[in-house]
DNA sequence: TTTATTTCGGATAATTTTGTCCGAAATAAA
DNA sequence: TTTATTTCGGACAAAATTATCCGAAATAAA
């Protein structure tokens, strides 16, 4: 569905959009422990998201990842996967064909058109706000939570 | 959403299809042409469907692909997905997580169920005859109609 | 039997995606 | 100013996916 970038890229957001929060920046070693993922990839993630303006970063001591509290329930999960993966996912021809459309439809393409709208409008209305507060009440859960 | 390869796979097996229902047989060269793909990587997909019970494959002159007039009702488009990309799709966590249920969920767990849903319902009920049928009476097209 | 044709199967190559390494740039504190 | 810390950016490496090549096996017809 998605790529492991943009997996990544959704669960380094939405750790960062926790803290923020709680007004804490965070450093991409915290990011990825928290979100068990690569931690040089992670930082090549975080670089393009910071790029699309979705996250700030800043250098040196005390520094790392933030975003802005107002945008925490502004910014749609449809632009962090936008930026990583483009809109090919709810755009896209279900079997690849670059001209798909109602005039000149794939055979899966009407079947497609609902799942696709779903998953576009669920990525469009969807913000990190909502998101982050299950993860803050521990409803939900970035990574595999170890068996104490 | 789906990998090349199973792109591939759904557009031969439904040019396969069509072409059983008017009892012909065709070579890997035919199909390669009217689904415009690659011939070789189409090949080592259509061993797959043929290992799969997808397809029936013959041998030397004469030879090529065919799926049992019968079958073509039954054959459900799940079945050539989870041959080729296993059926990670439509079960797998949104964010790549091993271990996501209702009991231990990642945050997008309780907005991807209906998509996945959506998803599986609609693979696991559309039959090949069901696709097939718009393809021959030209309603719908496996690549791109060359412009007259 | 010989020949021509077609899929099968293994090796290999190209491309994309995923992932690592390391020096440069920025910045905060001593 | 110096040092320590942290992200940035480019090069590089590994793995997965996509794609090609070619001889072997099967088979139909001459």
């Amino acid at each position: 569905m998605f790529s492991k970038a943009c997996e990544y890229g959704i669960k380094a957001t939405l750790y960062i959009a926790t803290q923020s929060l709680q007004s804490d920046r965070v450093m991409l070693k915290e990011i990825a422990r928290e979100i068990n993922s690569p931690e040089a990839f992670t930082a090549k993630i975080l670089q393009q998201l910071a790029r699309n303006k979705i996250v700030d970063s800043v250098k040196g001591p005390y520094g790392g990842f933030q975003i802005e509290k107002k945008r925490i329930d502004e910014i749609r999960l449809s632009e962090i996967v936008s930026a990583i993966d483009g809109d090919n996912i709810y755009r896209g021809c279900g079997l690849g064909l670059d001209q798909c459309n109602a005039n000149q439809p794939c055979p899966l393409h009407g079947k497609f058109v609902d799942i696709r709208n779903n998953l576009r409008r669920m990525l469009e209305s969807t913000s990190l706000y909502e998101l982050a507060t299950g993860l803050e009440v521990g409803l939900t859960f970035l990574k595999r939570e170890p068996k104490s």
